[in-house]
DNA sequence: ATAGGGTTAG
């Protein structure tokens, strides 16, 4: 054990040694700092055993073992003997102790040295410099440089790169510059390290040109000022450049190490050449740099986004397994492309390999979750981050509002919004977007209002989000408001404002803004824009020009834009359109069920019985199903599911006399049925019934039975609610004073007083 | 003799 002699540090002192064992001959070389710790204990545990004297060339070559084993007990224990022995250490001997506390972490003791020692050189403020520089105590390094010049000592290359590092930490590169005349002159500028250290800061300056200048003036290059420069133009986007001087590096004879081929191949990454990145690929492989974390971590980017998952996950393989940067990765890149399960998938295994999640993890995994509706892992992790105090990082708590937003739970959100100490403008997009989904326009606009009386600096994103959250007519308002900023619209907040004037149906401004977009913005139309235009002059009627507006387009249509038509077409009853629209949608996608209903539907309208069974049949033949209608509730920690005419429910009697009475209240209250959902060729009287057998009126009959009086009650529907369902839930809502929340497959549905969020659009 | 340079994910 080591024992400490007295307080851990101690007053510089000077008085005389003298020297009887030469130490570093006997035991320094072989590179043991327990030596000097056995050697220090002997002489202080036994005070009656021989205590020899050292001179300061000795205690300095013990010193210098403990700085080579990071040993800072053994370093901090010799300090001590040498102290209470009452030894002397010349500036040489007090420089490398002032490097062992610096090299061991412990930068107050050597500041505390530092200020002690009667006599300091360049090589003094250099170490300390480097500690403060390390445990980011930048004004204090940076008095220090001051300080070292003022005094009058020596500027030798070792001050310039550590000055030059410490700038480009405090994100202060541009002070390079000023530094740069002072080396020229000095003639620094040819020592490999100054230019190393100047090519980076010129590297973050985005100074491509000077930094290839300082490069050349390099009189012995090393592979460090190489990768420096291929780092520069990687960093920079000359991605060309960077594999040239890259492969002229090589026929000089340098090896690439694993900075080099992290840079290269980050080059290749902005190339988007798969081909060069997997012949630097053979080339790692060939030196052996294949588990280096940072080359594996620039692969798995480069596979990944070629989706190149085989190449990426044997990577991935190579890597080591211990390195929580990689799974973070490979999780966000899974989330990112909507591959939430495999990201889930991946999250699992990490923690099965007994890794804990950092704020890159969990930021990841619960976007994942949040795409998902993971409510009950992402409550787990909210559990987690909680406990381990992540819930500070903005990512993190952003991305947890969003999980609870798309889960439907936006009070928890707004609470973490209110907790949130940092806020940027994700975490407030996140709330405006989660009530815009969640129907609340109002509640989103207010926010966004509050936003700017904050006088938070609002981005185009922002506005864009606030102008899709809130209803048509505001949303026009937003725009206005940002117009007066100097956010520029961007091709999102044109969908918002195009899909604000389709909406409200205001086809002059919505043809207004779609022409000034090209014209006064120089914005590129994308298949978005359409489809809103499309949608606009489909709802109005004009099915024409929205067929005019297709042909002028200068893409292929897409399938949005087809059901766009078609949606139009089941509204006007414009049955050869649709039918056309229909055939475009099944040309693409010939599997897909909603299209195959809407098309029945249509001649459903047109009371066209046998092109109803005509599409029936054909969706037999094709193997297409409707998806079955399936509305679920939770209560009490139990999911109760209900399907259309469901009569499986334990509780049946009792819902069967709950949709009686709200058959009968509605109908009083003024309710007229809308039997254009039911599809079917039945009576009138049937077809009403029919329709309070729909799952989301089970399930909501269900939820006033059970659930508490006046809590709110909701309901989850895999497919969009009816239209007449969507008229009865308003009523209800008023008749039973009960707020209803219903999440369909597009949005949610808020029923407040006989009033829906959704505005019934 | 002792001090110095280049790489991790939103």
């Amino acid at each position: 054990m080591i024992r400490f002699f007295c307080q851990r540090t101690l007053p510089y002192t000077n008085p005389a040694v003298h020297c009887r064992i030469n130490y570093r001959t006997s035991c320094s070389q072989r590179g043991f700092s327990s030596q000097a710790v056995q050697l220090a204990q002997q002489c202080s545990g036994h005070a009656e055993s021989p205590t020899p004297d050292f001179d300061s060339h000795t205690y300095a070559a013990m010193l210098q073992d403990c700085v080579r084993n990071g040993d800072s007990a053994a370093g901090t224990g010799l300090h001590c003997e040498i102290v209470k022995r009452g030894g002397c250490l010349d500036l040489f001997a007090s420089n490398i102790l002032l490097n062992m506390y610096v090299k061991t972490g412990l930068v107050s003791d050597a500041n505390k040295l530092f200020e002690e020692m009667p006599q300091r050189n360049t090589i003094s403020f250099v170490s300390l410099m480097q500690g403060l520089s390390e445990s980011q105590r930048f004004p204090e390094a940076l008095d220090l440089f001051l300080r070292l010049h003022r005094e009058g000592h020596e500027l030798n290359p070792f001050v310039f790169t550590t000055i030059l590092k410490l700038l480009v930490r405090m994100g202060w590169a541009e002070m390079g510059w000023n530094l740069h005349g002072c080396i020229y002159k000095l003639g620094h500028d040819s020592d490999a390290f100054v230019g190393s250290a100047l090519i980076d800061a010129y590297t973050v300056c985005g100074c491509v040109d000077i930094a290839r200048h300082v490069f050349e003036g390099i009189v012995f290059k090393d592979i460090v000022s190489w990768t420096g420069i291929v780092a520069c133009y990687a960093e920079n986007g000359c991605f060309e450049e960077a594999l040239e001087v890259f492969c002229q590096m090589r026929t000089m004879g340098f090896k690439p190490n694993n900075f080099t081929f992290t840079s290269v191949l980050k080059a290749c990454l902005g190339l988007g050449s798969l081909n060069a990145g997997k012949s630097i690929h053979a080339y790692v492989l060939k030196s052996h740099y294949e588990e280096d974390q940072f080359v594996g971590l620039v692969l798995l980017d480069l596979y990944t986004k070629s989706e190149n998952t085989t190449d990426a996950f044997r990577v991935f393989e190579e890597m080591p397994k211990s390195d929580v940067v990689s799974w973070s990765f490979m999780i966000a890149r899974y989330a990112q492309k909507d591959r939430c399960e495999e990201a889930l998938d991946l999250f699992l295994q990490m923690r099965r390999a007994l890794i804990s999640p950092n704020q890159f993890t969990c930021a990841s995994v619960l976007q994942a979750c949040a795409t998902m509706k993971q409510l009950v892992l992402g409550k787990q992790i909210h559990c987690h981050i909680t406990k381990v105090g992540l819930d500070l990082n903005v990512f993190v708590s952003n991305a947890l509002m969003d999980v609870y937003a798309k889960c439907g739970k936006i009070e928890n959100s707004m609470e973490l919004f209110i907790q949130s100490p940092d806020k940027n403008d994700v975490t407030w997009n996140t709330m405006i977007v989660g009530y815009a989904q969640l129907g609340d326009g109002n509640k989103a606009l207010s926010l966004f209002l509050s936003m700017l009386r904050f006088q938070f600096p609002a981005t185009e994103v922002t506005y864009s989000s606030a102008l899709r959250a809130c209803a048509s007519v505001e949303a026009l308002n937003v725009f206005d408001m940002m117009r007066k900023t100097n956010c520029k619209p961007n091709k999102l907040t044109f969908v918002g404002v195009l899909s604000a004037c389709s909406n409200a149906g205001l086809l002059e401004q919505g043809q207004a803004y779609f022409n000034s977009m090209t014209q006064d913005y120089e914005i590129e139309l994308c298949m978005e824009h359409y489809t809103c235009m499309i949608g606009l002059l489909g709802r109005l009627g004009h099915l024409n020009k929205a067929v005019k507006l297709i042909e002028e387009m200068p893409f292929k249509p897409s399938v949005m834009v087809w059901r766009a038509l078609l949606g139009a077409c089941v509204s006007h009853n414009n049955v050869e359109l649709g039918k056309l629209s229909a055939q475009r949608v099944l040309e693409m996608e010939p599997h897909d069920d909603a299209t195959h209903v809407l098309l029945s539907n249509l001649y459903a309208n047109a009371k066209r019985w046998n092109n109803v069974a005509f599409v029936r049949k054909s969706m037999k033949k094709k193997g297409v199903k409707k998806e079955p209608g399936l509305s679920w509730i939770e209560n009490q920690g139990m999911v109760h599911y209900f399907t259309v005419g469901d009569t499986s429910h334990p509780d049946m009697k009792l819902i069967s006399g709950m949709l009686e009475w709200l058959n009968m209240k509605t109908w009083r209250a003024g309710f007229v049925p809308d039997c254009s959902a039911v599809l079917r060729q039945v009576e009138n009287d049937e077809k009403e019934r029919l329709l309070w057998l729909h799952s989301e009126r089970l399930a909501l009959a269900f939820g006033l039975i059970r659930t508490p009086s006046r809590s709110q009650i909701r309901i989850i529907k895999n497919l969009r609610i009816c239209v007449d369902c969507h008229a009865a839930m308003k009523f209800v809502s008023k008749i039973v004073k009960r707020d209803i929340l219903v999440r369909d497959m597009n949005r949610f549905h808020h029923f407040q007083d006989g009033i829906c969020s959704c505005g019934d659009c």
